[in-house]
DNA sequence: CTGTTAGCGCTTTCAG
DNA sequence: CTGAAAGCGCTAACAG
C-alpha cells in the first residue's frame, strides 16, 4: 500500500524547499530551469499531484466557474442547452471547467457567490438574480459574476445580452414594406423579458406607421403548433403578416394557411424570432432570426474570465441577431 | 467593514464548543435540540456559511459530482446536450451539483479522478476511458466511477448503456416481416460503438432471415439530409426498406423518394434508429425509437451517488429503447 | 533564488 | 456534551 505523495516528499526528492515546489507549481514566482526540472522530475517519479482542497484554502482559486440556474427555469429549453455547451466550450478553452448549480432556493443560489462558499472563481448568473437585494448587500465579499440577460436598473456587474428590441422592430418595419399593414406576433411568455423586449421592438416599428397594435399580439404559453394555428386562424388573410416567437408555432401558422388556401410567402408572410429547427424542414423554407445563444454564452464567458483574472472593468456587450430572410417572405427579397 | 464570521465566532456567540457546532453543521454526532438551535441561532445572527475548502481538506466531501467529456466528442450533438441536462437535473434532486470537464488531454481527464484531485465526490465518464489502463493502476485511489456507455471486458465498474443491439434486431424483424427482405441501414460513423452494436443488430436480424447484407449497409459520417438522399437514390425500389442513424437521414429519404414517385409507408418504409426532429414534422410521420437519453443519464447519476453513500456494489443497467411505428412504416401496424 | 514558518478554517480525537 | 489540540496539504511572507 503505498502513500500519496504530497509536496514535502518531492521537496525532499528533489532537493529543495517546500516553496520552491509550490512556486514551480503555480508558476508564481520564478524558478531556474535546472531546479524546476528536478521539481518536475520529482513529481513524476512520486506521481505527485497537488490536493485541490488544501490548495484552495490558502490560495482561494479553483479555476472553476459556475452556472447559476433558478429550477423555475425549463432548463430543457433549446436556450439553455446550447448555452450550457457553449459556456463549457469557451471555459474550457481557458482551462477552466464549468460548475452547473440547478436549485429552486433562490437564497442557496445566491450564497454560493460568496467568496469560499463554493469553489468557484467566478460565476454566470441569470438577470433575475439582479433585482436580488441580497445580492446588493455582498457586492465586496462575492466572487465575480457576469448576468446573462438584461439587468433593470444601474448595477456595477457587467452583463450580456441579446439585442432582441431592435432586432424585432428592423424585422416588423421591413414586413411591413413588403406587405402592409396587417401584421401580427404571436409572442411568448410575457413574464419573461425577451418577451417583453420583442413586443416593445414591434410596438415601436407599428407605431412609427401609425398601426393601432390592439389584438395584434398573442400570447402563446405553450409556443406550440397548436398554437400557432389557433391563433393564425383567427386572423390570417391574404397580405396578413405573422411573426412568431418560435419554429413550431410557425410550423402552425403554415398548417393554418394550408387550411384557407393561402400560399405562404406569396400570400402571406411568416417570420421565427428564434427557432431550433432548421429553416429547410419548413417548405417554402422559413424566415428567421439567427438566435445566437453560442456567442451568448462565450461573450459571457469570455467577460467573467477577464473580470476574474484582470479584475473588474465596465463593459457590457448588446449582440446583434443575424436576420435571415428566406421563401417564407419572398417579397421582402423582392423587394431589394 | 465587517469580517466574515467562521466556526470560532459561532462558537462564542452560542456558548458551546467549536466541536458542537461542527457537529450540528454537518449533523455527524447527535446534539441537544437545545444546543442546536442555539448554534442555528448564531448561525444566522452572524450570517456564518462555512468554507467550502477548509470543510473539504477535512471532510473530503463537497457534494459535486463530474462528468468527463473528452473534446474529440462532439458536444453539440443532442445526445451531449440532453445528457448534460439530465444528469443536472437528478443530481439537483439528490443536492449535488454538477461539474463539467471538457479536454482533449485524456491524461488530465483521467488524473481528475483521483482522490482530491479535484473537489468531487464521483464521476461519471464515458466509456473509451475505461480502456485505459491508467484507470485500472488507480482503483484504490480514485473516486467512485460510473460509465457511461458499454465497456468492453471485466470491471469493477457499473455502467448504464442503451440497449442498441437488441433495438435494432426487433425493429428489423418487424420490418422485414411487414416489408420484405430488400432491407437497408444508413448507419453513422462505423468508430462509434452505438454504431457497431445497431449494424449487429441489423445484422443478427438478416442473417436469421437469409439476408446477405453485403452493400445493405451504408456510413454516413456527416448524418446529413444529403446523405440519405444520395444513398436512398442508389437503391430506393418499391417495396424496400430503409432504416436510418436519425431524423435528418430520414428527410433525406423522403426526399429520394419523392423524386422517385414512391410513397411512403405503402411503396417503401423509413425508420428512424434516433431523431430530435419531431415525427410530425415529417409527412407521412416518422417511425422512430425513442432515444431516452433522459433516463440515460438519470440512471448513471442515481447509480453514482448511491456508490458514494452507500459504498461500491455491482449493479449495472441496461435500458431498452420505446420503439414508435409511425405511418412511414404504416404495414407494421396494419399487421397486428 | 532558498528555506523556514505561520497560517487558511474546518473536522476529529480524546480526555474530562 | 465540552474544550483543547492536532492535523488536513498547501501557499505566502519574509528573512537569508
Amino acid at each position: 500500500m503505498k502513500k500519496v505523495a504530497k509536496i514535502t516528499d518531492v521537496a525532499e526528492r528533489a532537493g529543495v524547499a517546500k516553496s520552491t515546489v509550490s512556486n514551480v507549481l503555480t508558476g508564481r514566482k520564478f524558478v531556474s530551469d535546472e531546479l524546476r526540472k528536478k521539481v518536475l522530475d520529482a513529481c513524476n517519479e512520486l506521481d505527485f499531484h497537488p490536493d485541490f482542497y488544501a490548495s484552495g484554502l490558502s490560495s482561494r482559486r479553483s479555476n472553476i466557474i459556475a452556472l447559476l440556474i433558478e429550477s423555475t427555469e425549463d432548463i430543457e429549453r433549446p436556450f439553455y442547452r446550447q448555452l450550457i455547451v457553449s459556456c463549457l466550450k469557451e471555459a474550457s478553452h481557458f482551462g477552466y471547467s464549468l460548475l452547473l448549480y440547478y436549485n429552486s432556493d433562490r437564497v442557496k443560489l445566491i450564497n454560493t457567490l460568496r467568496q469560499g462558499m463554493a469553489p468557484i472563481d467566478g460565476a454566470l448568473i441569470m438577470s433575475p438574480f439582479v433585482y436580488d437585494e441580497r445580492l446588493k448587500h455582498m457586492e465586496s465579499e462575492r466572487v465575480s459574476c457576469v448576468v446573462l440577460g438584461r439587468p433593470g436598473g444601474e448595477h456595477d456587474i457587467n452583463y450580456v445580452d441579446i439585442d432582441n428590441l431592435n432586432m424585432v422592430k428592423t424585422v416588423t418595419e421591413s414586413l411591413i414594406k413588403a406587405y402592409g399593414k396587417d401584421i401580427y406576433l404571436i409572442n411568448s411568455d410575457s413574464r419573461m423579458t425577451i418577451s417583453q423586449d420583442r413586443e416593445a421592438g414591434f410596438e415601436e416599428a407599428c407605431a412609427r406607421n401609425g398601426i393601432d397594435t390592439s389584438g395584434r399580439v398573442f400570447e402563446s404559453l405553450t409556443g406550440s403548433k397548436t398554437d400557432g394555428e389557433k391563433f393564425a386562424l383567427q386572423v390570417l388573410r391574404k397580405d396578413a403578416v405573422i411573426i412568431t416567437a418560435n419554429g413550431l408555432v410557425a410550423s402552425g401558422v403554415y398548417a393554418a394557411a394550408a387550411a384557407r388556401g393561402l400560399e405562404v410567402g406569396k400570400d402571406i408572410a411568416v417570420f421565427a424570432l428564434g427557432t431550433s429547427l432548421p429553416s429547410d424542414t419548413f417548405t417554402p423554407s422559413l424566415s428567421y432570426a439567427e438566435q445566437n445563444y453560442d456567442v451568448f454564452g462565450r461573450r459571457a464567458v469570455q467577460l467573467l474570465i477577464s473580470e476574474i483574472e484582470n479584475g473588474f472593468k465596465k463593459e457590457s456587450v448588446l449582440l446583434e441577431n443575424r436576420i435571415i430572410h428566406n421563401m417564407s417572405t419572398r417579397r421582402v427579397v423582392e423587394n431589394d
